[in-house]
DNA sequence: AAGACGGGGAG
DNA sequence: CTCCCAGTCTT
């Protein structure tokens, strides 16, 4: 057989396989907020939000984001404490930081327009390979990969691939393969497709092989290995810490908050003071306390309440400790300076801070109940 | 190449 | 409980 003969051949299945695979999608794909429209911002921001996130769980905080900032310019002039708390909730709060510098940037450096280079589009903060190519391709119908691990799942499948998909260089064999097979005319459908079908059909766990629209082109389920595919290495457990928090009063029912650090865990987000456990009695939470500037009613301190929150690399045992504070030495927790890292605020205003949700956890089980 | 970086839902 | 999701950045 020519080497001529087999490239025809490939070309062929290559056309039958979009042919079956965009025909699917036609029928098949659902009505998501960010289809309804191909304004590249909008979708930079979906795919943004999507990255390491479900659908159904992005949907409302999509829909919420739009309503706040409409446009590049809504998001650019916005401030970056606004933002934070539309992202409250979702996770990877560098993503909303990233998004929202990368927006002034297109508002300043390429007039407001999205740019439609390989690039030009890679240079902004928080558009790695896959989110550079799903933008062209989604917005602009540009022919680039858009490898996720929906993609790597099913061309791992179909071509029976058992590379580690957890290694950063694996991520590269699939572009590849993406750029030989993607539709040239129809890139934007095309990659939407095979994500589509990633999720709807060639799961994680039990795929849907029997109602595969291209179950004719894939070597996992011709020799039934679907269930071993693809490979990925676990990762290790996460790091235990035990921490210790307060919630503190004062006499006029406000509660102590501060601003975490700019970068790491939570970067920017509010808390209530919090201390890794350095103890096994309450003598670091004094300590604590002293440090603040503050002085509580009685010698006391008694934990009201145990936390535990989940990252993905570390746990969080919190044990909560509320207090009524009687004297304040420090009267800059009182200045309104958003420049100030730690200041009373009233239980209203706490609606106005983004939170993590390990601390949103501490307000259900301490102020959200009453008795201040 | 490996680790940091959130949170949720499915099985 | 385990897995992992429309990944990127840093070291």
């Amino acid at each position: 057989m020519s080497f001529e003969k087999e490239n025809i051949m490939v070309d062929i299945n290559k056309t039958v396989f979009q042919g079956d695979l965009l025909e699917w999608y036609d029928i098949n794909k659902r009505d998501l907020p960010w289809r309804r429209e191909r304004d590249p911002y909008k979708i930079w921001v979906s795919e943004i939000m999507l990255q390491q996130t479900k659908v159904d769980t992005v949907i409302p905080y999509y829909e919420r984001f739009m309503s706040l900032f409409p446009s590049v310019e809504k998001l650019a002039g916005a401030e970056e404490e606004t933002v934070l708390k539309a992202w409250e909730g979702l996770g990877y709060y560098s993503r909303a930081r990233n998004l929202h510098q990368a927006v002034k940037e297109v508002k300043e450096s390429y007039g407001g327009i999205v740019p439609n280079s390989e690039e030009d589009i890679s240079t902004l903060k928080g558009v790695g390979p896959y989110t550079a190519g799903a933008i062209l391709s989604i917005a602009y119908n540009i022919p680039a990969p858009a490898v996720d691990g929906n993609v790597m799942r099913v061309l791992a499948r179909i071509n029976t691939i058992y590379d580690d998909i957890a290694k950063s260089t694996t991520r590269k064999k699939f572009e590849a393969i993406v750029r030989e097979i993607i539709s040239t005319d129809r890139a934007s459908d095309f990659n939407q497709a095979l994500m589509e079908l990633g999720a709807m059909i060639c799961t994680p766990r039990n795929p849907a092989c029997l109602i595969c629209p291209v179950q004719n082109h894939c070597s996992a389920k011709e020799e039934g290995v679907q269930d071993l595919l693809p490979v990925k290495a676990k990762k290790k457990a996460p790091k235990k810490l035990n921490m210790k928090a307060l919630v503190l009063k004062d006499k006029e029912g406000r509660v102590l908050i501060e601003r975490r650090p700019d970068t790491g865990l939570l970067a920017k987000l509010w808390q209530f003071p919090n201390i890794e456990a350095a103890t096994r009695d309450h003598t670091d939470i004094f300590s604590h306390i002293e440090k603040i500037g503050i002085e509580l009613e009685g010698s006391e301190v008694h934990v009201t309440q145990k936390v535990k929150h989940v990252f993905s690399h570390i746990v969080w045992e919190i044990d909560v400790y509320e207090a009524r504070v009687s004297k304040v030495h420090n009267e800059k927790l009182y200045e309104t300076d958003t420049r100030n890292s730690q200041r009373f605020i009233t239980v209203d205003e706490l609606n106005w801070f983004p939170f993590p949700v390990s601390h949103q956890k501490i307000i259900e089980g301490t102020i959200a109940k009453g008795e201040v």
